[in-house]
DNA sequence: GTCCAATAAATTGCATGCAATTTTGTGTTG
DNA sequence: CAACACAAAATTGCATGCAATTTATTGGAC
């Protein structure tokens, strides 16, 4: 483990991770004492970690039963969708009034590092798509938006994982790229139009109605654990 | 206890009570032990519920540090209202298109148990103002954005405890009275001014400085935990 | 009076164990 | 074969204890 990281806080990236690279797909259990054995660490780390993957809407808990990777239903879906537009909208705005210094370089750079992942295969890819969309809320300077932001992204990946076809990515780069072009422009109009047309492509893509099982759990786990270190 | 709280249920709905009526307020420290004694529970219990209520950016919680009831920056108190303004937009534009069919009657009801108690300067009449605006969420029918509005509402009423006067409400009973009158007549145009208006009205009864300490939380949790039982 | 170091006290991070609850497996019956 | 009852196994909710970390207190020096 890192040292500046609790065990919990490991825990959680790892499983994060894991859950939208969709390494571990919607209603997959997850017990405590599984992920406590998998990262040498007793249950009270593995249930703190869990308990902050909750509240990201990523891992459902009830009481008694225990934990697992969230299941969205369709009509989840639907209303995902629709809060992520009127977010998204919001970002959108608020960078055409002001970019930062360095936004469209850092935007840039990050679709180069989608492409990279896409061109080699690496379940990175999925995970960056989504990521696009968070460093835009950061570039907003917004903790909240981020926060929020981020969890409708995350439930999208969810939703992706779902309904989608297997791994497949939420987004395509060149949608992401007409919207830097757009953004620099300073344009709401186009802008907000662009993005809206990029999230109606993802909710379509987000519908293919196709599923299938995951693999065993600690196996998973330990290809993420390594990752984290 | 309830019988179907479990412990941390508990303690969460009386430490949130506390929080939102002001008797707890920003910056109390709310150590495990001193919490789980006053609960009659060990501090597992605690933590969990300390966990959420840091989920729901009432709290904050620091690493080795402890928990405490969350400080908002000014610049914060900007961000919560901006995202507000946002996201209650988007309620009324939903409640326009799509009232259900007790909608107005649940926000009649409301507002006559919010002036109740603000006749009987019971410190409820805070919570409930704020309580408002997640019913009217509520009425969307969207969980996610429930959460969200319960979110940026619970913020608004810390950052009125920090800068606002003490134990005052952050809405007026009458703005929410227009505002029904408003969805009445299913007019987004006139409603989304309204709620506007409404909203700055709160944001800059937010925004006088003043501040006091809080007294012995024990003293404050043991009224909150018989209120729950 | 202020400042510093040492000590004590308070608190958190975490592991472990037990009781309660849920899930799984097995045997019996129709 | 399906349905049911029961036992065993797995898992969660929670309490407790210990080590690590942080905070508060005390005493001494200037």
């Amino acid at each position: 483990m890192s040292t500046n990281l609790s065990r919990s806080d490991a825990i959680y990236a790892s499983l994060r991770r894991a859950i939208l690279e969709q390494a571990l797909k919607p209603g997959t259990k997850l017990p405590e004492d599984s992920i406590g054995d998998t990262f040498g660490v007793s249950r009270t780390s593995a249930r703190n970690a869990l308990l902050r993957l909750a509240s990201d809407g990523l891992v459902e808990i009830k009481p008694n039963r225990g934990a697992a990777v969230a299941m969205p239903t369709l009509e989840e879906a639907e209303e995902v969708f629709a809060l992520r537009r009127c977010l998204e909208r919001e970002v959108i705005e608020r960078l055409c009034k002001r970019m930062p210094r360095d936004g469209i370089d850092a935007l840039i750079s990050h679709v180069r590092e989608e492409e990279r992942a896409l061109q080699a295969s690496s379940p990175r890819s999925i995970r960056l798509a989504g990521e696009f969309h968070i460093l835009l809320a950061e570039l907003t300077g917004s903790k909240l938006l981020i926060d929020f932001i981020s969890q409708v992204v995350s439930r999208s990946s969810l939703i992706l994982a779902r309904f989608g076809r297997p791994h497949s990515a939420e987004c395509g780069i060149d949608e992401h790229v007409q919207l830097i072009e757009a953004l620099k422009e300073q344009d709401p109009e186009t802008a907000s139009r662009i993005m809206d047309h990029h999230l109606h492509a993802v909710e379509d893509r987000a519908k293919t109605d196709d599923k299938d099982d995951g693999p065993d759990i600690a196996e998973i786990l330990n290809r993420y654990m390594s990752a984290s270190e």
